[in-house]
This record gives structure tokens, C-alpha cells and sequence, in this order.
RNA sequence: GGGCUCAUGGUCUAGUGGUUAUGACGUCUCCCUCACACGGAGGAGGUCGCCGGUUCGAAUCCGGCUGAGCCCACCA
């Protein structure tokens, strides 16, 4: 067998991983703990590519951290409340929350999104994934959601969050409030209608431009800008609202824009933003126009019980019937929506319960500065946002699919009774509050039918995780965490209300670290999205080509970037597991004993050194989260170094006794496996397991040790480049006469006083080049010419400043077969411009020859200042 | 409108001041050499988006422009 069969191999050291529990959190142990705040997973079907290669991501840190002796808390979770699984059963069963008693429309929600844990489980194993199932938890149970109730209950008791009555965004399909963070905008046309409006007590008219005549009954106010002179007039003066009737004031404001529509604009209860302000500002009558379902109030009249679109179709043709509608145009507008349903948001006046955030932006800032972020400009995502920050929280919604309020308030007074914390958790809609009757009036108690918006769930996953208010001595050693992984789109979110909640129960920054990545892309480069189709299921991918290579393809992506998905870099991930596992293959059937640190050649010295670098700079990169560079250097280290030139070397040196390649081979190819484990961990689980399990030890690569540096000499390194530069001229030279790579060779010369450097090698360029005899000499027998001289820029410039361009001029300008010489002898003098004079030698000039010679076929290469003679 | 990221051979990509710009895929030539043909050796293929500036020297630093993606704001 010379193939690696990835997806068998796989499936198996899954089976094993899982036996040994080899992910197993110790609560016990004196190990440094490194702790994930995994993401849980929101269980709405299986896994897409994005998550695949997200949770890789953080997978690549779990696994590095365990080698380097961490005791890593990594779990298994999932998010399991909220909109999206209420949108998706409504779907299924056809059922409305208007239509359904609230436990059975709990109670099918809770099936739906339960059904998928198995398998999502499933996809995780088969990804890789190492989380640990003995810290699981996921976000709907009483276990959780009770810690979600306490962090409540406390903020209450201190007067963070509280409830009050101001307009929120409203979804009204969903029928609940939204948080900012939970509107998403979009490019829109519509109509912009330019209607007549009387002036009171004149037969005048003046024209005002809106998009929204539905909401003309809830009309309050004109306003105009104090900059438009020819409007001036109209400031104090009333108007009379068309089909209504009712009389509005005229005033003037900055924030109305001359040039826009007519100049004069109608404030609606409430229309969009700028109504909100205009509201707040002049404190206008909260009339509604449309209520909590998004249909016309009997305030419109005649338009009651039509939906927003119906009724503004009808007043528009009710106004052009009458005249007063004197054109239309179209014209772009941002049109907020629901983030899930996608229905456009109103804003509606309701009773909603608050979290302060206004009050906490400075400490939300400076926390985000004590966490390391990775990439580091993710970090402006977040200040941008907590500095756009203009309202509260709205974390009441008027689901069912979520964590209750755990709040009972008095029917007569409205005195808000919270539960016991010894009660949660606590449904208010089915469970007794903590006293019969209300403490102040004696009224009755009605549990709270409003949940909180999930992100006051998911928020606490830290503090979840760290045992807090479940095990203080637990939670004093983990908190904070170490690390937060997650991907942009919800810095805003996840991040941000994260900072705040954990700030706000601790006064403390909730994790150590935070690492961002990007997102998925379509193989064109666009966004992948179910409405589209062009969402890629990983699946397909891990059965045919294996996790690992997937697992490559994910650490390509940058950290932080966008990337497109390429099927390319799988299928070269694949190759690559291919080419370890036969470096594996070979080192086995090589080494069969622990070896020991004797009988080190020269090229054993150059690739260890080698080695030893690269176990250098790899794991300076996994430690900045940069697994892309990580696996750049170990690959072209492994293949294009170790395998292509090392192997080759020393193949001849592996039927004899030799206890210097038997122990490079075990090093290096041990280490590279190591060091590859947490990125391919099967592959490198099945080298280890076939080739080094008695001599190394560990019970699995996973477990086991991470590689140390050997030795790192930039002498050995320097003549190995050498001479591997001479084996490949070699070999380009066989390539170019076209004899196959193992035809024999009479003769290599290597002339000049470098070649003197590579005594101690001769066997290494004889045998891999198939040599029939090795010579080095310092000069040639030949003759020879100078052809060329070419200036060392790196030398120069910094030498001779801006005298180097000049320099170079004159070099060029030169023959080479009389400055030749004169360059390697030191004594090359030019004069320049300025009258100044350069000595020029070695350090600043390459001399390039050639051999000249009758009679003898020879052909030469040149390697830097080593010439080489070749006879075939 | 603001912010962030990006622009490099046909495609994807590395590269934050210094010899001839990296590698992969594809393509062409050669080689089944006893770990690997999912392999090896070699070749062809690039005005490093455009315009200025700094510098002896710019793919790299600065400014402007063009285009793409993401985040945010937003006009009734």
C-alpha cells in the first residue's frame, strides 16, 4: 500500500480519540488551564462550510495548546433559543404564536432544534473537532438559563436594567422588539409622493414629500429648514392634513434638508429615525398608526385593519382621486428589517425591559483594549460601535422560544415582583411567584409572558463556563478565559454585549485573548446564502477527500479575511497528507529503535538546523493565532526541503549502519508531524501510531510532546544551501540534455575557492548525482572568462548611498574580462563624476564565468562563485 | 457619507525598503530512481490596479484615484 486512505484512517482514530478521552478537561489538574469561550453552535440543521472551517480555526488552538501542556477546556455547546428556530417550525407546522397555546409552540420548538444535536455532534467528530462532550452545555436547558435569570435578578436589584415605555424597533411578522444590533438594512425604490397640503385659514397650498402617506393620521408636526428663506414665511403657521383634516404646526429645523423633496417635511408617530428624534425633541403625542402586527389602527380611519402596503396603496389612490396627490417619483431609500424574517421594521412605542449601555461605554472601551485581538484591526469594529451607541437595550422580546423574564407584576399597580434566585429556573407563565399577592396593593400577580432577547443568554457563555455562582473556587481559577473565538459579523453582538455582561457581573474583562475570523465565500467570491443557493455543504467534501484536507484548506484563510472557497487547496491538502504519510512510511522502515544524538553528518547538521528553525518560527506563529504561516513554513519545510532534497541526499546512507541519518530522520519526521498535528490531526495520529508509538511514548500524538529545537548554525545551513544548489544544477543540467536522473556521470569539477568549503561532502554530490568521480580544485586546469559582472544592489546601496546608482552605470560600462580579475583581487578602482574615487571588490560585485576550452567536452555550471565542470 | 480589508503571471496566493518577485493549480517537456506517479526534475508565462511623492533604491512607506468585499450611518 503506497496511498494514505484518508476517510478509513479517519474514522478510526476518531473511534480511538474518543475512547481515550484524550480531550478530557481536568478540573483536578496542575496543568495551565487554556480556556475556549467556544461559540455555541445554534442548532438549525447541519453544519455549512463556514462553520466547518470557523470551528477548524479554533480547533487549530485548542490542539496546539494541549501539545504545549495545557489543560485546555474546550466544549461541546449549543445555542438553542430564539427567532430562528421559532421561524423555522412556524414554517414547518404552518403555526403562528397567535394560533398556538405558548407550551405546546415551546414544546415543538424545543423538539426541532434537539433533533439536530445528534447529528451536529456527529459532523463536529467527523471535522476533527476536539471539544470536550464532559463540559457540555447548551443554552436551553434550566441549568443554563437559570445563571441567565440570576445575572438578571442582580442587575435589577442594582438598577441596570429596568423597564420603561419609548419606542423600539418592531418587527411586526415576528411581533416582538429588536435591539439595533438586530436590524439589518437594504437598498430599496419606492415612491416618493408629493402631496398638497392646505395652509390654515388661506386657499394657498404647500407640497410636501413623503414616502410613508399611510401614517398621514399620525401626523404631528411640519417642519422646514431655518437655512430656506423662501419657507421662512411658513414657520408658525398651521397646515391642514389632507383626508384628516387636523391642523399641524409649521416649525424649523437643522435637521430638515432644503434640498430634499420640497424642503418640507411631514413628522410622523413614528416613521423612521429621524421621527424618533424629532419625537424626543418636541415631545410629540405617541399616536399610533399601525400596531403591533403591522396593520393600519382605526386612527387611519377608514384604512383600518389594512396592512401597511394595502393601506398605503389605497391612500395614495384616494389622494390622486381627489387631486391632492400632484406626482410621484421614485427614489432610493435604506430600508431597516428584521435580521431574521427580513420584514420591514416599524417603530413602535411599547412597555420593554432595558439594559443600560449608554452608562458603561467608557469602561466596554477600555476592557476591549485589555484583550488581545487577533487580527488587531478587528478591535475598530467594536470601539465604532460602542461609540455609535444611541439607546439602551431593549432585552425584552414577545417570543416564546427563549429564556423567560423571571418577573411577576401586579395587576392594579403594576409593582414588578422578581423571583427568588433560589427559584431559578423559573417560568413566570407557569410557575408561582415567590408571595400570593402583590406587597404593596395586595393586587394579583401575573407572571411576565416576554423573553429576553438571546444574546442576554449567549453573552454569559464565559461566565457560564467559568463555574460562576456555581463553584467560587472553580470560578476564581478560570475566570477570565483565555480565549474568545468568533467571526466579525457579530463583534457587535456576541462580542460587545459579552464585554458588557461579564463587566457588569465581575468588573472584569472576560477573556484573555479574542480571535476573529472571516467568512466563507462562494467559490465566485460571493457571500453564501440559502435564498441564493450557492451555500456548500462540507459533507461531500469530508467523504471525499478527508477532514484533513479540508483542515488545510481551512488554514489557509487568514485570520480575519474574507475568503472564497477553493476545492484547489483541498485537493493539494490531500496531496499533502499523501506526502507525509509515505515521510512516515520511509522514516519507519528506516528506524526501528529510539536513536540517539551520534554519528551527525553535515547534511544530518544542515537539515536539523534547518528543522530547528522552522520549530522556531511555526510556533511563534501558532502562538499568535497565524495557523495560514504556520503551515506555510512546516509544509515547504517538509516537502520542499526535507522530502525533495534531505531524503534524496541521505537515501544512500540508510542500507548501512548510520546512527547520524537514523537520528535525523526520527527527529525531523517526528517533528513535523507534531507540529502538523493540530491541523491535520489524523494523518499525523496514523504516522505516529505506525511509526513512533514505542519510541516516543505518548498514547497519542495529540498528547504527546511538543518538538524542541536541535541546533541552529547559519555555517551549516549556509554550506548545505550550497550544496544543494550544486545537486540541483546538476540535476537541471541531466534535465536539459535530457539523460534521466539516474544516469551515471563521469566527472564533476567543482573549481574556485568556495568548492574548498565543501570538503566533508564529496559523498553526499557523488552519490546523489550518480558521480562516477568528485574533484575540487581552486583553479581550474580550463581556461576561463569572465562574462559578467553584476553589482550586489544590497551591498552598494547602503555603502555608497546615492553615489550607488552611479556605480553601477560605470560597471556595466566596463569589460569583464579586464575588471574581472580586478574585482576578485580588490583592486577594481573606479572615478567617478565628482572626482572621487571606489575600490570595489567581492562584497559589492558577483563575477560570473565561463570555461573556454578546445578539445575536451565539458560543460559548466555556475552555483554563486563555484564553477562546475560537468563530463557526461 | 464614514470605517476596515483587499487589488501581484490564465486562476488563486506569499511577500511591509535591498541580488533574477514566492508558491500552488493549470499548461508544456522529461523521468514509473528500491517513501510517494495524489510522485520527481525542468521550461514557458508577471509593466506587482492607476497617478503622484519620499528614498541611492518602492510590490513594500506616504498622498490621491479606480474597483471589490465587509461593517456602520443615512433624507422625510
Amino acid at each position: 500500500m503506497s496511498q494514505y486512505e484518508a476517510v478509513e484512517s479517519e474514522k478510526k482514530w476518531q473511534q480511538k480519540w474518543k475512547e481515550w478521552e484524550i480531550y478530557k478537561f481536568d478540573p483536578c489538574s496542575p496543568k495551565p488551564v487554556f480556556s475556549i469561550d467556544n461559540p455555541p453552535r445554534y442548532t438549525s440543521g447541519s453544519l455549512h462550510l463556514g462553520h466547518a472551517t470557523g470551528y477548524s480555526l479554533i480547533d487549530f488552538a485548542a490542539r496546539y495548546k494541549r501539545m504545549r501542556g495545557h489543560n485546555v477546556f474546550f466544549p461541546l455547546c449549543f445555542d438553542v433559543n430564539g427567532t430562528p428556530t421559532e421561524i423555522k417550525v412556524e414554517k414547518k407546522h404552518g403555526i403562528t404564536k397567535l394560533n398556538t397555546p405558548r407550551q405546546e409552540y415551546v414544546r415543538l420548538c424545543s423538539e426541532f432544534a434537539n433533533s439536530f444535536i445528534d447529528e451536529m455532534t456527529k459532523q463536529f467528530e467527523m471535522l476533527g473537532e476536539s471539544m470536550d462532550p464532559t463540559i457540555y452545555y447548551q443554552t436551553d436547558a434550566p441549568y443554563y438559563r437559570r445563571i441567565t435569570q440570576i445575572t438578571f435578578l442582580r442587575l435589577l436589584e442594582k438598577g441596570i436594567v429596568y423597564k420603561g415605555t419609548f419606542p423600539v424597533n418592531w418587527c411586526p411578522s415576528c411581533t416582538t422588539a429588536l435591539a439595533d444590533a438586530e436590524v439589518e438594512y437594504s437598498d430599496n425604490i419606492t415612491k416618493l409622493n408629493y402631496i398638497k397640503f392646505k395652509i390654515k385659514g388661506t386657499d394657498e397650498d404647500v407640497l410636501i414629500a413623503t414616502t410613508r402617506p399611510e401614517l398621514l393620521s399620525a401626523c404631528q408636526l411640519v417642519a422646514v429648514s431655518p437655512e430656506d428663506e423662501s419657507k421662512a414665511d411658513l414657520v408658525g403657521k398651521e397646515l391642514i392634513t389632507p383626508i384628516y383634516g387636523k391642523a399641524i404646526k409649521v416649525i424649523a429645523d437643522d435637521k430638515v434638508d432644503p434640498s430634499y423633496g420640497t424642503g418640507v417635511v411631514m413628522i410622523c408617530t413614528i416613521g423612521d429615525k429621524t421621527d424618533l428624534e424629532w419625537v424626543m425633541k418636541y415631545n410629540l403625542p405617541m399616536d399610533r398608526a399601525i400596531d403591533e402586527q403591522g396593520r393600519l389602527t382605526s386612527l387611519t380611519g377608514k384604512y383600518e385593519g389594512m396592512t401597511v402596503k394595502e393601506g398605503k396603496q389605497a391612500i395614495i389612490e384616494d389622494l390622486k382621486a381627489s387631486g391632492l396627490l400632484v406626482r410621484q417619483e421614485d427614489t432610493k431609500q435604506n430600508v431597516g428589517r428584521c435580521w431574521r424574517c427580513h420584514h420591514p421594521i416599524e417603530y413602535l412605542q411599547m412597555p420593554q425591559w432595558f439594559l443600560k449601555t449608554m452608562d458603561y461605554k467608557d469602561q466596554i472601551l477600555k476592557l476591549a483594549d485589555e484583550v488581545e485581538w487577533h487580527p488587531g484591526f478587528m478591535k475598530v469594529r467594536l470601539q465604532d460601535w460602542v461609540n455609535s451607541l444611541q439607546w439602551d437595550w431593549v432585552i425584552s422580546r414577545q417570543r416564546y422560544f427563549a429564556t423567560p423574564i423571571p418577573v411577576w407584576e401586579c395587576e392594579e399597580c403594576g409593582k414588578v415582583v422578581p423571583a427568588e434566585e433560589s427559584q431559578c429556573y423559573v417560568d413566570p407563565t407557569v410557575d408561582r411567584p415567590p408571595v400570593d399577592e402583590c406587597p404593596d396593593c395586595g393586587g394579583r400577580l401575573v407572571g411576565c409572558t416576554d423573553v429576553f432577547d438571546t444574546w442576554m443568554d449567549s453573552s454569559i457563555s464565559a461566565l457560564y463556563n467559568t463555574f460562576w455562582e456555581r463553584d467560587d473556587e472553580k470560578f476564581k481559577r478560570l475566570y477570565p478565559m483565555s480565549m474568545r473565538p468568533q467571526s466579525h459579523d457579530i463583534i457587535r453582538t456576541w462580542a460587545f454585549y459579552s464585554l458588557l455582561r461579564c463587566y457588569l457581573m465581575t468588573g472584569e474583562r472576560p477573556w484573555d485573548h479574542i480571535m476573529i475570523h472571516g467568512f466563507i465565500m462562494a467559490p465566485d467570491g460571493t457571500p453564501m446564502h440559502s435564498s441564493i443557493g450557492n451555500v456548500i455543504d462540507p459533507l461531500p467534501i469530508l467523504e471525499e477527500y478527508g477532514a484533513d484536507a479540508m483542515r488545510y484548506y481551512a488554514c489557509t484563510c487568514a485570520l480575519g479575511e474574507d475568503n472564497a472557497f477553493r476545492e484547489k487547496d483541498v485537493i493539494h491538502g490531500k496531496r499533502l497528507c499523501n506526502k507525509l504519510w509515505n515521510i512516515g512510511k520511509f522514516t519507519g522502515m528506516v528506524v526501528k529503535e529510539k536513536p540517539e544524538m551520534k554519528g551527525i553528518q553535515p547534511m544530518d547538521r544542515w537539515i536539523l538546523s534547518k528543522f530547528s528553525r522552522v520549530v522556531r518560527n511555526a510556533t511563534a506563529y501558532y502562538e499568535a493565532y497565524q495557523f495560514d504561516r504556520a503551515m506555510r513554513e512546516i509544509e515547504d519545510f517538509a516537502w520542499h526541503e526535507y522530502a525533495d532534497h534531505y531524503l534524496e541526499m541521505v537515501k544512500h546512507r540508510t542500507r548501512e549502519g548510520d546512527d547520524g541519518v537514523r537520528f535525523t530522520l526520527y527527529t525531523v519526521t517526528l517533528g513535523i508531524a507534531k507540529m502538523l498535528a493540530p491541523l491535520m490531526p489524523h494523518v499525523t495520529e496514523d504516522i505516529y501510531q505506525e511509526n513512533f508509538l514505542n519510541l516516543d511514548g505518548a498514547r497519542s500524538i495529540h498528547v504527546s510532546s511538543w518538538p524542541e529545537e536541535v541546533l541552529i548554525s547559519e555555517e551549516d545551513e549556509k554550506k548545505g544551501d550550497l550544496i544543494k544548489e550544486v545537486i540541483s544544477s546538476i540535476r537541471a543540467w541531466k534535465a536539459e540534455k535530457g539523460f534521466p536522473l539516474n544516469r551515471e556521470i563521469e566527472l564533476i569539477e567543482l573549481i574556485g575557492p568556495s568548492a574548498m568549503e565543501l570538503k566533508g561532502y564529496e559523498s553526499d554530490i557523488v552519490e546523489t548525482s550518480r558521480a562516477k568521480s568528485l574533484k575540487m580544485v581552486v583553479e581550474a586546469d580550463l581556461e576561463d572568462e569572465v562574462v559578467a559582472l553584476k553589482p550586489i544592489k544590497s551591498a552598494i546601496g547602503p555603502t555608497f548611498k546615492q553615489k550607488g546608482k552611479e556605480i553601477m552605470d560605470l560597471l556595466a560600462s566596463l569589460d569583464p574580462a579586464q575588471a574581472g580579475p580586478a574585482v576578485e583581487k580588490g583592486e577594481l578602482t573606479l572615478t567617478l563624476g565628482d572626482g572621487s574615487s571606489v575600490t570595489l571588490d567581492k562584497r559589492y560585485v558577483e563575477v560570473q564565468r565561463k570555461l573556454t576550452l578546445e578539445g575536451k567536452a565539458v560543460d559548466t555550471l555556475q552555483v554563486r562563485d563555484i564553477l562546475i565542470a560537468v563530463s557526461p
